[in-house]
DNA sequence: TATTATACTGTACATACATTCAGTATTTTT
DNA sequence: AAAAATACTGAATGTATGTACAGTATAATA
């Protein structure tokens, strides 16, 4: 794969945009549409250089006989979802500032759908194979049962821990961790938001 | 979406692998070829049916102007990764029957390779975050490193378990729960073989 | 029972497209 | 200093391709 000139690039990057949106590769004449040129042999010089250099491949005799190789094309049903810091102050907001990165993956990967992965601090989880850094998948609902590992607020505090309703007006979020102990939130007097749900986890090793 | 007629499912699968194969989608004449049609026409009209059934778009008057919708299809970089049960005897093989499902994902998820994901049973490696049912990424090799949770198999029994070298020839497989104890393995009586490591995991709840 | 959908063959034609040839100009490599 | 690569315009051409029209036949629906 030699070096790819950067008006190449535009031109590789318009095959692959136009593919995206169409379902299928652009004509010569398409990319001079795309690209402002006024010849459709200035398309086609640029897609010569672009196979002689190992990008694309053109067959022959055929409309729209482009394909992108080594492509880092993604699929329809492919996501970026956005990896978010567990700041133990603030909530988990998907604001470009706190996404430390994305992660390309189907958007049916876990059993329900989900909005971002949180990474995790500290072990407070551990018993349920929750550890440091793992990533979870966390769907953003309210809509939360006992027994679910949820992404709560206290305040500015976010924490991950089991949701357990203890009476209409007591809910305790409990660690899965012998050194941790329960937090007790009592309706009345505290500030308890859900941020979402624990909907599958994620490691790299 | 309609129905789809076992006929119109053809020409659907038809048109994904053509694409699949060669980047952009077949003509009429190219789809008469794979499925043996006589008259282009009859590509015509199951494109069109396939159209109003809501399972394509059809550019008009573009050539090559189908695309596929609410796709199914897998980029380039994805792909079926089989889930393998983890019986207690036997060499994990990727045979068929052992394959549960698989898992779509794509090739670069975890970071490194992997061959496919090992359903895990029993809680040897609770302390490691590794819970009953998680899913293991599994690389196939035997070049593991002291700490490495590795895939190993003694006899027909497959295990879990990090990997610690005690000496050239005593190999100790460690459980991260108390309630089990090393496995200690001489490679002058016992045969050992490693199967593979951990590359990461994935849990869906 | 009439109508619509499915499932084809076969012919024909306008146009969408790839591709070649002829130029011009600048930059990079040998 | 010559050759090759880059980066275009502009015109021309053969063919690849979508698509309409004319039929035939069977199954499903109203």
């Amino acid at each position: 794969m030699k070096e790819i000139t950067s008006q190449q690039q535009r031109v590789l990057d318009c095959i692959q945009i136009y593919i995206n949106k169409t379902g299928f590769p652009p004509t010569r004449a398409n990319i001079c549409k795309e690209l402002g040129f006024k010849s459709p042999n200035s398309a086609e010089t640029h897609l010569r250089a672009l196979e002689k250099k190992g990008f694309i491949s053109i067959e022959s005799g055929t409309s729209r006989g482009i394909s992108i190789l080594e492509s880092q094309e993604y699929s329809e049903n492919d996501y970026e979802y956005p990896v978010i810091g567990l700041v133990a102050a603030g909530s988990p907001t998907l604001a470009e500032e706190n996404i430390e990165k994305t992660i390309n993956c189907p958007k049916s990967f876990f059993n329900s759908n989900f909005d971002y992965f949180l990474k995790v601090k500290g072990l407070s989880m551990k018993n349920a194979g929750i550890m440091e850094d793992d990533l979870i998948a966390v769907k953003k609902t309210t809509d939360v049962k006992n027994g679910d590992i949820v992404i709560a607020r206290i305040d500015d505090e976010v924490t991950v821990k089991f949701f357990r309703r203890k009476s209409p007006k007591i809910i305790e979020l409990e660690p899965a961790n012998e050194e941790f102990t329960n937090i007790v939130v009592n309706l009345e007097t505290d500030q308890l938001h859900i941020e979402g749900k624990s909907v599958g986890l994620l490691r790299k090793n």
